[in-house]
RNA sequence: GCCCGCUUAGCUCAGCGGUUAGAGCAUCUGGCUGUUAACCAGAGGGUCGCAGGUUCGAAUCCUGCAGCGGGCGCCA
């Protein structure tokens, strides 16, 4: 396998002579030899070689190693212990891949801006910055796993085609093998689905989380990790249509099991991502956000602050602060309210508790108040929400009630009924956005930039 | 979906009614005993987003369109 420049920092082997592969990420020349900063992907610090004119013709190098070029390149590992960098390849020999057009070529040896690498998302995993960031995202993932696996969860996969909206949350992206330009209508003038793939409307998921709690009501604590699809045109930095979600659901859990066990995950999550990138940290957080590291310290080191959503409309009214959206009872908490919180009111992780049952989705379990429902979100700094969730309602009668009380279709709804029929039991879960997490973990300000090739509304980067 | 802003060289930006539109970086040429976003000198590079309008005169003012960004809503 060849060497990567993460394995000569790990351990260099000196005086051997190696073979190295990368791209160009800077040329310097003088007289007699040039130098060129080597990067493969395995790390963010780059490998010095140096080329020794009289060895390797300047004309040649001059031609052909500009930014971006790929080559392998022979050489031996010398100490340079009176330079910046510990030890640099002195190079025999070289051999280029693909030369990269300073002409054409659109990275350079200087910062992009985010805007302009998001139109060119085939080359932005070559700077820097967007490998730290792809790096913490991978390492998150496994972490995301690590933590379920060793507490016992389940991995489900739940499906991506799904025949409805069952959650209610934002619009459907339709999925059909009908032609769109004549399709077939039944007598009544309707779209004669019965021509269609599956015979009837199809759909991305929005959720996994009615498949989940089917799960959960026979093999306990589940989760699932996945891509979901929103087709709601919503142009933010904190919306995609199309992104990341896990989904854990366990039986036998409560509204505070929930809540401590989200706290604890999130925490997991962070201090895993402090522990494995330092470097990648240390990096964006210079780059974009220099207070990237304390807060990270901060999200990991006291606990969340709870509140009910009662306790919590009672501080943002005693706040004195002029909000722009009104804080009475059974209004949602807005950005505004949600940043008042957390950033000046507890600074640090809040989690809020209890919401009325009016701006709350049908599933979640009705308190014994007859107002609210056991719903929490956990509200971070600098990007709100990073996970919502619930205790289910399980009481097959008041399920029911409440899907008529909102004028509900049941028919699409007889599974996640039925679970509530045949040994129902008290269970919960909640949901995680990666993208939004990622945000909360690199600096980044935008969801666009946590996810190599994004799809948001009129745009597929 | 609503509101606001931006669009000038390959990139980042200045110029905001008055000669031939500028800078830094990049590129090219030359120089430099080993550089660290190397440095020094020189050169090339622009239908000032697109379309219309106002004016003696528009990159600059107005209108429309497009793209991008941000705030809000919906949410993860």
């Amino acid at each position: 396998m060849p060497l990567t420049i993460a394995e000569l920092y790990a351990s260099p082997p000196l005086g051997e002579l190696l073979t190295l592969h990368g791209w160009v990420r800077t040329r310097r020349t003088t007289r007699a030899v040039s130098f060129v900063e080597l990067q493969d992907g395995s790390t963010l610090k780059a490998l010095q070689v140096v080329l020794p004119h009289d060895k390797i013709p300047r004309q040649r190098i001059e031609a052909e190693l500009h930014t971006g070029a790929s080559l392998a390149v022979q050489g031996r590992l010398k100490p340079t212990p009176d330079r910046p960098q510990p030890f640099e390849l002195e190079a025999e020999s070289y051999t280029l891949y693909g030369a990269a057009d300073p002409e054409t070529y659109p990275l350079q040896k200087k910062a992009h801006s985010l805007e302009f690498l998001r139109e060119i998302t085939h080359l932005r995993p070559r700077t820097r910055t967007f490998q730290a960031i792809f790096r913490i995202r991978s390492g998150l993932s496994f972490a995301i796993h690590q933590y379920f696996q060793s507490h016992g969860f389940v991995y489900v996969h739940t499906p991506i085609l799904t025949p409805s909206d069952c959650e209610g949350a934002g619009q459907l992206f339709q999925v059909t093998t009908l032609p769109l330009l004549s399709v077939p209508k039944n007598e009544r003038g309707e779209v004669a689905y019965e021509e269609d793939f599956f015979k009837r409307p199809a759909y991305l998921t929005v959720s996994g989380q009615l498949e989940g709690e089917l799960l959960a009501t026979a093999l306990g604590k589940i989760y699932t990790f996945g891509p979901t699809f929103r087709a709601e045109p919503s142009h933010t930095p904190r919306h995609l249509a199309e992104f990341w979600m896990i989904e854990p659901e366990m039986a036998f859990y409560d509204l505070s099991m929930t809540m401590d066990l989200a706290e604890d995950f999130l925490k997991y999550l962070v201090r895993e991502v402090m522990e494995r990138f330092p470097e990648e940290l240390e990096f964006l957080s210079e780059r974009y956000e220099p207070a990237l590291l304390s807060e990270l310290r901060k999200a990991v080191e006291g606990d969340f602050l709870r509140l009910s959503y009662s306790e919590a409309i009672e501080i943002l009214q005693k706040s004195g602060k002029n909000f722009q959206f009104p804080t009475e009872w059974g209004s949602d908490l807005q950005a505004e309210h949600e940043r008042y919180l957390v950033e000046e009111y507890a600074q640090r992780p809040v989690i809020v508790y209890n919401y009325p049952k009016s701006i709350k989705a049908f599933y979640m379990r009705q308190n014994d108040d007859g107002q609210t429902v056991a719903a929490f979100d956990v509200l971070f700094p600098r990007i709100g929400e990073v996970i919502g969730g619930s205790q289910r309602e399980e009481r097959y009668d008041k399920l029911l009630q409440r899907m008529q009380e909102l004028g509900m279709d049941l028919t699409p709804y007889q599974a996640y009924l039925d679970i509530r029929r045949y040994g129902t039991v008290p269970h919960s879960g909640f949901g995680l956005g990666l993208e939004r997490l990622l945000l909360f973990l690199t600096g980044m300000t935008n969801v666009r930039d946590v996810i190599p090739f994004f799809r948001a509304a009129g745009q597929m980067g």
